[in-house]
DNA sequence: ATGGGCTGTCATATG
DNA sequence: AGCATATGACAGCCC
């Protein structure tokens, strides 16, 4: 119960919002195995932005903060950034969409294109279009169904009563005051206080007797210790296991394994593909990035994958529908089908591609070749300087000479058979799936090193900052503004930096300051007060606690001490109260108004020493080291009851600031941690970003070299010419860039050879 | 009147 | 052990 309860509390709610900021389930299973940096940092351990050094931060990064915690519109910040996260889970599965869309928009055009090349002689590619359109549609339809069904859960759960509510009550009430719990202790000066607060208005009518005249006076106060239970917001909790039940059904649906490889070696291709087709390119390492940069340890894998699983969905039904065209023809007349739009005039009628070099082919694979070209590669200025310029990665990663292992699917492989000789399986379907078996398998590997599916999956939930709902990424240098995300995402900062700035101009930090607060000095002991040495604490109520411009407060020197350097209590003695007159009451004129005035400024621990007739300031009792404050102890003939008065008020005046600054490091730990996830969004958006045009990439490429094998392949002529069955041969490169025509079955076994060696190696 | 934020205080843990 | 500090929890005050 105690355990729940505490949970329950202040610190959950932070937690609750900050993890809400970046769509982390909010239930404690998953708190605390996040694997998050940030997030688990602060769970499960100090951190960078935990430790007590980073409190400094609060007024070393001028930066500044895009909304201040305690500005007014901090609330309604937060508020409607979870409103709006909430709003955002809508359409989940629409975050590639929203690049999809504009894909797809583009995806029908080069079908066409495709279609129309009369040399490509491919009828599958028009279809493969249409399939094309058709296919995420469905895919979105359905994932828009049920994230309307996980958006009523949420809904639920929003609406339904906090069952931690009662718990916590009950756990709470327990019936009893506090005082029970250290009676004969506190009832001394809560009687005090009780004295206090009466005298102060009928005059201050202290007896002055000490230690007798408390123990006359027992009287039970009301504190009873009541609490109230703390709410916890439901809801969140419910969403997230909505959408992890849609991406589970997401990728239930992507009929992948983890563990595919790759087998065929595509540099090859891009060297050894002729060109007729195509106008010449350039970047034959292409792939490289594609594949190589799934080995790179990204955070987002998981993430990625979800994405990489809903555009293979895509992917998959395109192929599905080439396959169909290609392979499923007609038995009747497979040729004029299949071959219909082969040249007329084959190549050579007892070709032998035996040593067929097929050079500058490479060119052919380019993004940029004008039919690339024409689809709106969003960004491809991003893409380049992520291209290595090796094309050996290529090798490694596909690593296998045999085109046909590459392109034809397994199945067909296995199941060659001489009567169904016209058929010719999809070169690239196997290339793409292989290809995406593979990337995604490598982030299998990247999520078993730490990354928490379920954290990715929900982080996806942010991947549409390009939407505008973004955190502010104005402040942060690495902001990356290239990209038409970051336009938008800075229009909605303007207004969350503005908001602050006007918060933090409606306060002035100085003028209250300014105020006096500490009147014990002045008006009892101002011979001490010139003594005293130390930071004023009681000045932090007039600070209220505001923390504004960090620039402000380091105009304030006696903060430079409010740290962990646990230096505040050696303060300039010039701040001290004494030295800072009220200036509003000084102008008031009357001795007795401000008497008065500062009577009511005084402090419970100040009326109490008052009272008890403590011969010294307060501040020096809360601020004097120990063997000072040891020494001024002796100096003096205190009775029990002022000694003990005096170590209370230095208990209690140390612990005062102690919250203080336990306060502001909160905020600022909060305060990191926003900016922490603003900058993990900012990556997220990018690398996600960055994920859509490679896969968009793959996905032409793949379109390409499947049009030239098919192409190839369909020209070539045995010795009666007849066109080889692509069941009975297949293509296979060279390591030198030459093309080989071989018997399937030795490409077969060629490609199982392949297939050993990158799992061996993994190993 | 009331809820929420702020602050002071206590209890307790930790260094 | 004593002290200082950190922090969760609570109550009271104020807006």
């Amino acid at each position: 119960m105690l355990s729940l309860k505490k949970y329950l509390t202040e610190g959950l709610l932070q937690f609750t919002i900050l993890l809400s900021l970046i769509g982390v389930r909010v239930d404690v299973d998953t708190y605390l195995t996040s694997q998050l940096p940030p997030l688990r940092e602060i769970i499960l351990g100090p951190s960078s932005a935990y430790t007590q050094t980073q409190f400094h931060n609060l007024r070393n990064t001028l930066d500044g903060y895009g909304i201040h915690p305690k500005s007014i519109d901090l609330d309604n910040y937060f508020t409607a950034r979870r409103l709006l996260n909430q709003v955002r889970a809508l359409d989940r599965f629409q975050v590639p969409t929203t690049e999809v869309n504009a894909w797809l928009v583009h995806r029908d055009p080069e079908g066409s294109v495709s279609g129309s090349q009369p040399s490509s002689g491919l009828a599958l590619e028009s279809s493969s279009g249409l399939q094309d359109v058709t296919g995420p549609d469905n895919g979105v339809r359905e994932s828009e169904t049920e994230q309307g069904f996980s958006e009523d859960l949420e809904d639920l759960g929003a609406v339904a009563p906090p069952v931690s509510g009662d718990l916590t009550k009950e756990d709470i009430d327990l019936g009893a005051g506090r005082e029970i719990f250290d009676y004969s202790h506190r009832q001394k000066e809560q009687d005090v206080d009780k004295e206090l607060r009466d005298g102060a208005e009928q005059e201050d009518t202290w007896p002055g007797e000490g230690a007798e005249a408390l123990a006359r006076n027992l009287l039970v106060d009301g504190e009873t210790g009541e609490s109230f239970p703390v709410q916890v917001p439901g809801g969140e909790d419910q969403t997230a296991l909505s959408l992890e039940e849609c991406l589970r059904l997401l990728e239930a649906t992507c009929p992948f394994g983890e563990n595919a490889e790759f087998p065929a070696d595509i540099s090859s291709i891009t060297e050894a593909v002729p060109s007729e087709s195509e106008p010449p390119g350039l970047q034959n390492n292409l792939l490289s990035p594609l594949l190589t940069g799934t080995e790179s340890p990204f955070d987002l894998e998981q993430q990625w994958q979800d994405l990489m699983s809903i555009m293979e969905m895509q992917a998959m039904e395109v192929n599905t529908s080439t396959s169909e065209v290609l392979y499923n023809a007609p038995p009747g007349d497979p040729l004029s089908t299949n071959y219909s739009l082969a040249p007329n005039t084959p190549i050579n009628q007892n070709v032998s591609l035996h040593q067929a070099s097929l050079g500058g082919c490479s060119q052919d694979f380019s993004l940029f070749s004008p039919e690339v070209e024409s689809l709106p590669v969003a960004s491809s200025s991003t893409l380049l300087p992520l291209v290595p310029s090796n094309s050996t990665s290529l090798n490694s990663t596909f690593g296998s000479t045999n085109l046909a292992g590459l392109f034809f699917p397994p199945q067909l492989n296995g199941t060659a058979n001489d009567t169904a000789g016209p058929e010719l399986p999809d070169p690239l379907g196997g290339l793409l799936d292989e290809a995406m078996l593979d990337e995604i398998s490598l982030m299998d590997l990247a999520i078993e090193e730490g990354f928490n599916p379920v954290q990715a999956s929900q982080l996806e939930e942010e991947f549409d900052s390009d939407s505008g709902l973004s955190l502010d990424s104005s402040h942060s240098p690495s902001s990356l503004s290239s990209s038409e995300g970051s336009s938008s995402s800075s229009s909605s900062s303007s207004s969350s930096s503005s908001s602050s700035a006007s918060s933090s101009a409606s306060s002035s930090f100085s003028e209250e300051g300014a105020v006096g607060y500490s009147s014990d000095s002045e008006t009892l002991d101002l011979e001490e007060a010139e003594g005293a040495v130390g930071y004023q604490p009681e000045y932090s109520k007039f600070c209220r606690m505001s923390y504004q411009d960090p620039s402000q407060l380091s105009c304030l020197p006696y903060l430079e001490h409010v740290g962990h350097n646990h230096t505040y209590n050696m303060a300039p003695s010039a701040l001290d109260s004494a030295d800072l007159p009220p200036p509003s009451t000084l102008k008031k004129g009357s001795k007795e108004k401000q008497a008065d005035f500062l009577d009511k400024q005084m402090s419970r621990d100040e009326h109490r020493a008052r009272a008890m007739k403590i011969p010294f300031t307060n501040d020096k009792i809360i601020n004097l080291p120990v063997e000072e404050f040891n020494e001024l102890l002796s100096k003096y003939q205190l009775s029990e009851a002022q000694l003990s008065l005096i170590r209370d008020i230095r208990r209690r005046g140390k612990n005062k600031m102690a919250a203080q600054n336990c306060r502001k490091r909160k905020l600022d730990t909060i305060l990191n941690l926003e900016r922490d996830v603003e900058d993990l969004q900012r990556d997220k958006a990018r690398l996600l970003r960055e994920k859509v045009e490679f896969l968009r990439s793959l996905r032409q490429m793949k379109q390409k070299v499947q049009s030239l094998y098919q192409e190839v392949f369909g020209r070539l002529r045995d010795e009666n010419g007849r066109p080889y069955s692509p069941s009975q041969y297949a293509l296979q490169y060279a390591g030198d860039g030459s093309v080989l025509l071989i018997p399937r079955t030795l490409a077969d076994q060629q490609a199982r050879r392949q297939e050993r060696k990158p799992k061996d190696r993994r190993k």
